[in-house]
DNA sequence: GCGACAG
DNA sequence: ATCTTGTCGC
């Protein structure tokens, strides 16, 4: 598929005030509503791996349970890891695998925050709106913002809490920009999982964001489409490395 | 200076 | 994320 807006591209040369400029332009144009009612939608789960200095960008994409594609692209890293801007660290390599998927996908699903970001434009987010498509940030660690009003610990499956902007976002303090969501929990209490924290990309309200991500996994903690993305990658790191 | 910090 | 051994539990 193509990139619809090429001035959304994450170029890693630019500064970092740039890079920030282009992330609160980017939460403008993101929309943080919608519900997302499609019949059998291609649902694409995409996730990266990092051997040596290089981006692998992993997509699977999937329909009805199936898998009907899966894409790659690898290049070369160019800056380090900074929380916030994580997008311009791998965002070229992910929209490089996306040129190379024939499938049009309806909706997805990536490994990093969407909405829950300093400036509202997490990796979900750019890319969602730099490829114009409906899109939701899964990650396993909570970025910025807090939980309202948490039960007790461990959640039980299914548990879902919201997530509000705290002092680190810029919007409006107690602004809901997503959910923390237990996929996946033990009965006996040994060992623990913890939650996924789930946020719109583009196109998609929390809520909805939160369903998409529980009505994709199958007794795992992550979504399939983004579990296969995950192991799709480690393959392909590892044949790079040889 | 101290704490926070997706992948 | 990546570098790595063992260990716990079903």
């Amino acid at each position: 598929m193509e990139v619809v807006y090429p001035k959304f591209r994450p170029d890693p040369g630019l500064s970092r005030a740039e890079m920030e400029e282009l992330q609160r332009e980017i939460a403008r144009e993101a929309v943080f509503e919608g519900r997302f009612e499609c019949d059998s939608p291609v649902v694409v789960g995409v996730d990266q791996a990092f051997p040596d200095e290089q981006a692998v960008s992993a997509i699977v994409a999937m329909r009805d349970g199936e898998v009907i594609e899966r894409a790659s692209a690898v290049t070369e890293l160019s800056i380090p890891y900074i929380p916030g801007l994580l997008s311009f660290r791998e965002g070229e390599s992910i929209l490089a695998a996306f040129e190379e998927l024939e499938c049009e996908p309806d909706l997805a699903l990536f490994d990093g925050s969407g909405r829950i970001h300093y400036r509202q434009a997490g990796l979900a987010t750019h890319m969602g709106v730099a490829l114009d498509l409906p899109s939701v940030g899964v990650a396993k660690s909570l970025l910025c913002g807090r939980l309202s009003n948490p039960p007790e610990e461990p959640f039980s499956e299914g548990t879902r809490v919201p997530i509000l902007a705290d002092d680190r976002v810029e919007v409006e303090e107690g602004t809901v920009l997503g959910y923390a969501v237990q996929t996946r929990q033990y009965e006996g209490g040994s060992r623990y999982i913890n939650p996924l924290y789930v946020s719109p990309g583009h196109r998609v309200d929390p809520e909805t964001a939160a369903s998409l991500a529980q009505a994709h996994c199958e007794g795992y903690k992550l979504p399939e489409p983004v579990r296969r993305a995950d192991s799709y990658a480690g393959e392909l790191a590892d044949e790079a490395r040889q």
